[in-house]
RNA sequence: GGCUCCGUAGCUUAAUGGAUAGAGCAUCUGACUACGGAUCAGAAGGUUAGAGGUUCGAGUCCUCUCGGAGUCACCA
């Protein structure tokens, strides 16, 4: 049992037993005491004035007395307003610190035997992973690393969006216009390499496009088709689509293209494989730097006909209907959404159907009671409507459908866009961090060099990937970002560099303590806890109850936070308290054990957030 | 227009319905003849977009208004 559900429980029965009246224990408000009151937890007694009729101050007196005779950890009380604040003993302390030092465990969950699918990434194959991947990646690692951390199994997947027209558009280029090169010839990688192609297409589409448009039948096209007032340029802006589709001769020979893949033209085949191989190849280094990883791959090639038969089988339950033309619907406005097509009336199946179908086709391969679909709220809709239609068609995983929606990741000058050029690349955007970093240690540190031969190197890579993470991680998945480059490989402040600093300086002092074979056994008897360690103590203690509060809201950003607040607390009693010149060398023993146990639980926290310790800064 | 999300200091942001809205950046002032200054302390900066309501108590819940974003494809 938790202190605070002790001290709930023990509420409800003061409560009882002083006023005649039975309250639930859970109910019982126990906050921990902010920090300008003396105290450690606060039980909020408003809720029970009107039972004890009696003023807020008098029924905390009684309350407080009841629960110093009761319950042996509370040592003392004072009630201020209606919040009654609760002193615990230093033995509880002392018992807290020394399990949560012996505990290798601290601040995770027994495994629960549940398993849980987390997706994430679900990357393009025709173009490289950008700043939007970098989020989605980090969001579905560290939260697939605090669910594993809470107890379940954990099992890490990505949807590989490996068809379709846009990788058409890449083999195309290619095929025309690549005369034989290859990423090795070309010393380029290759997800960079099908990207380049990609866009050389669409230049190629462009430059073809701009000399239709002088053509006799385009500029008929305008004359008969433009709104009044619209000039031709917007005209053709607005047209680019439906000429791509009707007119263009690359359009033409990228959707024959498709057709040949979707027929399984062995050519058509083996340079689609081709191309994606290159890119996978990409996409793995990036995610190695990146330091994500995945169990299960999915792809779209083999799932994209997937849910027809999930189709029938709803028509028969009577989930969705037909309409006349043969295209299938499922009815959602009882429930306040719209129609939604699931089968078109030529049989083939839209991008609802085919998530219908993985839906149980990775519930059979991994029997997942939940699954975790990380994924940009522009899906939003998409995903209310999946998660209904799956719910009504009865399946056994229904309830354990999540979508971590987060909000797109902008720049200070708006959103990322190809066409613009201010996509910002994953591999580039790591480089940048990294260098910066070495930038910033080479000004403390003049010997540094990048060949460094002392390992630095390493370091450095933690401490710029930290500062990235960190800046990613700290702010609510839901909230839009905005990307500011300059802000995200600041090492100061609330940055990862700060956080990993903090436990460099406590690997210093366990070096130290190693060296000396400092004695830490006087540490129990230290009671006279000053400010800062109690504000330590209380950190410390919150921790589990933290993950186990980012878990159940898919919010990494619990842990950030906390991670922050207790480096700054850290950094706050390293100032104000000598360790090794302590008075006491019971003082000196508890610091450097209270020292020990915030490393600990830093290096817990910012693994969980993907985040490395550096040894040195 | 319907639905969803967001609006907190100049900027980036925090706050299970609880106490004086907490940080960082930027600005200004300071700090131990070092257990490492990537640190610490302080100043200044807020009508939590606005108006009502519920509550002992509202940044948080409800209603409306304003502003921003997303979405409302037989695209994925």
């Amino acid at each position: 049992m938790t202190i605070i559900e002790t001290l709930q429980n023990a509420v409800a029965l003061a409560v009882g037993q002083l006023y005649g009246e039975t309250v639930e224990a859970g109910k019982v408000q126990v906050n921990t005491t902010p920090g300008e009151f003396t105290g450690d937890y606060t039980v909020v007694i408003f809720p029970f004035v009107k039972i004890a009729k009696k003023a807020p101050d008098a029924a905390g007196a009684e309350i407080g007395d009841f629960l110093q005779k009761n319950v042996a950890e509370v040592a003392g009380f004072n009630t201020i307003k209606g919040f009654l604040n609760l002193e615990l003993s230093p033995a509880f302390w002392q018992n807290f610190l020394q399990s949560a030092l012996t505990d290798p465990d601290f601040g995770r969950q027994p495994r629960n035997g549940r398993k849980v699918m987390v997706e994430y990434s679900s990357p393009n194959t025709n173009k490289p992973l950008h700043l939007g991947h970098v989020r989605n990646c980090l969001l579905g690692w560290t939260c697939s690393r605090i669910l594993d951390a809470v107890g379940y199994d954990v099992v890490k997947t990505q949807i590989v969006n490996d068809r379709g027209v846009a990788i058409c558009k890449s083999m195309l280029a290619w095929q025309k216009f690549g005369e034989g090169k290859t990423p090795e010839s070309e010393g380029v990688k290759g997800d960079h390499f099908v990207g380049d192609f990609y866009v050389m297409f669409e230049n190629k589409t462009k430059a073809e496009y701009e000399i239709w448009q002088q053509t006799d039948a385009a500029q008929g096209f305008f004359a008969e088709k433009h709104k009044p007032e619209q000039a031709e340029k917007d005209f053709f802006k607005e047209y680019k689509n439906k000429w791509f589709n009707e007119h263009s001769q690359l359009g033409a020979e990228v959707r024959e293209m498709l057709l040949k893949w979707e027929a399984g033209d062995p050519d058509t085949v083996a340079l689609w494989r081709q191309m994606n191989n290159w890119v996978y190849s990409g996409f793995d280094e990036t995610y190695g730097k990146l330091g994500v990883a995945f169990d299960k791959l999915y792809y779209e090639s083999d799932t994209y006909l997937l849910g027809k038969d999930i189709v029938e089988d709803g028509l028969k339950k009577g989930v969705f209907f037909r309409k006349d033309d043969g295209s299938v619907w499922v009815d959602l406005t009882d429930a306040g959404y719209d129609q939604k097509v699931v089968l078109r009336a030529d049989g083939t199946s839209v991008y609802i159907t085919q998530d219908i179908g993985t839906a149980r086709m990775r519930y059979h391969d991994f029997d997942c009671e939940k699954m975790v679909y990380v994924v940009a709220d522009e899906q939003n809709y998409h995903f209310v409507v999946l998660f209904e239609v799956l719910k009504r068609l009865g399946e056994p995983y229904a309830d354990g459908l999540h979508h971590l929606s987060y909000g797109l990741v902008e720049l200070p000058t708006g959103r990322m866009k190809t066409r613009e050029g201010t996509v910002v690349d994953a591999d580039d955007l790591m480089e940048e961090v990294v260098s910066l970093a070495w930038e910033n240690a080479r000004g403390r540190d003049s010997e540094l060099t990048d060949t460094d031969p002392a390992g630095r190197s390493e370091d450095i890579r933690k401490i710029g990937m930290g500062a990235l993470k960190f800046y990613m991680t700290k702010v609510n998945p839901r909230k839009k970002m905005i990307f500011n480059p300059e802000e995200s490989v600041d090492l100061q402040g609330q940055t990862g560099p700060y956080i990993q600093y903090s436990y460099v300086r406590i690997n210093g002092l366990m070096q130290r303590v190693e060296k000396e074979g400092v004695d830490l056994t006087p540490a129990k008897n230290y009671t006279d806890f000053q400010a800062e360690e109690k504000e330590l103590l209380k950190a410390l203690h919150e921790y589990p109850e933290v993950v186990l509060a980012a878990a159940r809201e898919y919010d990494p950003s619990h842990l950030a936070n906390f991670c922050y607040n207790l480096a700054k607390s850290y950094h706050r009693f390293w100032h104000e308290q000598s360790i090794f010149n302590a008075d006491s060398p019971e003082a000196k023993a508890f610091r450097l054990q209270l020292s020990k146990a915030v490393g600990q639980v830093l290096l817990s926290g910012m693994s969980l957030l993907g985040i490395e310790m550096p040894a040195r800064m």
